[in-house]
DNA sequence: CTGAAAGCGCTTACAG
DNA sequence: CTGAAAGCGCTTACAG
């Protein structure tokens, strides 16, 4: 009781497996009547067709292959969501790979959706790779290759990226605008793009607003909990301490914001603060965290999109990669409103 | 200048595509030295095996498909990476498949999966699913079918679940310990397994440490936020009111934190409460979250573990279904001590 | 509108 | 230890 194939229609029919093999695949030169029942018969048959066999012959597989770090980081598995969601509504499967930040792995990666003919890629780098020879060799096979988030100008492939100046210029001038004065921001190593660009956005939005941008209120963190609970008490025992703190990602917001609690002196809605990133705790700690939502899953969506239009465009590949920045969305909850109690009285 | 196929290795080495193939696959009648110079010749002209026509021969693929509602939850994209880890660990890659909670999306996978001639096929079910015929048809065809977490014993297949009951005997033994007198649940449908489970629990841990087992204290709520709060604050008008609160999951008990804070005559650490699921933003609200961690990524993993072991057996598969049942850990924050002040200092 | 035939790149039973 | 040959299930240029 093997599986039906194309031959066991054909041969239900009286006609041949190229009739029924056009037919399946709506041939415009084949009749409506023949077309008709085949179908019937291969429902009848219960006929599933071999995708082996087709990617075979006709060179597609209808297969994207994701290489992502981890699943297990809430970013990237929102942003595999919208990558499926483009993908299965336009015909396509994701394989999925995930390097754990090694470069070992992508690259083994690689080699494993190359092997597999996958349509085409869509990534984002690992922390640890600093050698792209693997990525080239997937430009050399013309395979459409296409990064997220984590992109290297240097590899001249289109990519979908989220404009991290922006954003935090936007959170900037909006704890500007809620009247604090003295505002701080906790960076994070200036060698990563994405914290040097808000650096520059928070820089920016103070100097659009005429204030002072003070050296002493700029800390360079590692990028976690304790890191921004160590540099929020350094900025909170300052002769001149600030009123208010952007931190370059919600972990180092949520440490700011325990240093802050903890502070004696420090009365509700004293100290404004935001994060960036839109984790998924940040709505529900109090108070609840004014930050950057990143749009991961339209991140997902766009880098398919471009994936679908390169198909397209198979012959004439366009001359520049295309490149999709996503525009940040400010977030705001209780963190950042000024003098406010925090009460949730009444609240949803 | 198209791919390397076995026939270029072949003629490189004056030899045939048969021994070449042979060799690659690590075959024991090849000479080392044929393997090795082989293999050199592979490297040499950058040889990748091509997959399709591999499975089409051979007629296994070394790809699994999992099938999951969404990699937006956090939970699947944690039982995602478990899955993947151990796949990747054994030479398999994962095909992924959402189903958006869909049953029409989630009948769709399966055809897909089973025209991709997937070796093996992971999923967690659809809430909207009440027909399996889907999932039949993958048992008709012999290919092993792992559920995890919604599993339906009526299938009759594999799986990999947590013990809700044991998860929250522990949960309620632990407020129990604490010396709370008067612990509350706030359940959920009673029509979910996993929900009926838990109260289960709730209920037997009670017994087993002779707590009077109240009706009034037990609410059923509809597993959110909101819900959450408003059984909480019923529970905490009732004339004879609960000191804890075990909450069916997390975001019940997030809602329940929210009613508690704002209630007048309450102090820090007053009112015990205990929730469900390890949450991401469990660790992060104030105060920590005493919770029951479902181990999602060795969920995965042992799904995983599952399908190994029967590709092993295929010849005479095992007369009942494995169903692995995973031990529940609590997780001690500060929401559930009792009569200590929550203060995060010193904290880490 | 349909058929006959070749071939995609492998694997593997059979023969030596 | 290696080779010749068949075949997995499709698709598609060519012919009619």
């Amino acid at each position: 009781m093997s599986r039906t194939t194309i031959h066991d229609i054909a041969k239900e029919l009286n006609t041949t497996a190229a009739t029924v093999s056009r037919a399946l695949n709506d041939h415009p030169s084949i009749s409506s009547a023949t077309k008709e029942s085949v179908r019937r018969a291969a429902q009848k048959l219960n006929y599933q067709q071999n995708r082996a066999a087709s990617s075979l012959r006709s060179g597609k597989t209808f297969v994207i292959g994701v290489i992502i770090p981890s699943a297990e980081i809430s970013f990237f598995g929102s942003v595999i969501h919208g990558i499926e969601k483009v993908a299965k509504s336009r015909g396509y499967n994701v394989l999925l790979f995930q390097t754990n930040e090694s470069y070992e792995d992508e690259a083994q990666g690689i080699r494993t959706l190359l092997q597999s003919n996958v349509d085409g890629i869509i990534a984002s780098i690992s922390k640890e790779t600093t050698r792209y020879d693997h990525f080239l060799e997937v430009k050399k096979r013309k395979i459409p290759l296409i990064l997220f988030d984590r992109a290297i100008d240097e590899l001249d492939v289109p990519a979908v990226v989220i404009d991290d100046y922006k954003g935090a210029y936007l959170a900037t001038e909006h704890l500007i605008q809620q009247g604090f004065q003295r505002i701080a921001h906790i960076s994070g190593p200036q060698h990563i793009q994405i914290f040097h660009e808000r650096l520059r956005g928070y820089v920016d939005a103070l100097k659009a607003h005429h204030h002072k941008v003070d050296g002493d209120l700029i800390m360079y963190g590692k990028v976690s909990i304790d890191s921004g609970r160590i540099c929020t008490e350094q900025l909170l025992n300052l002769p001149q301490r600030p009123d208010a703190i952007f931190a370059v990602e919600d972990f180092t917001a949520l440490g700011a914001l325990q240093a802050i609690k903890e502070t004696p002196w420090n009365k509700p809605g004293q100290i404004g603060l935001v994060g960036f990133a839109n984790e998924a705790f940040s709505a529900y700690i109090t108070p609840g965290l004014t930050t950057v939502d990143q749009q991961t899953a339209l991140m997902g969506q766009e880098a398919a999109n471009i994936f679908m239009s390169l198909r397209q465009e198979e012959e004439n590949p366009p001359e520049f990669p295309q490149k999709i920045v996503l525009d940040p969305v400010l977030i705001v909850r209780q963190s950042s409103l000024r003098r406010k109690s925090q009460s949730n009285h009444g609240g949803k």
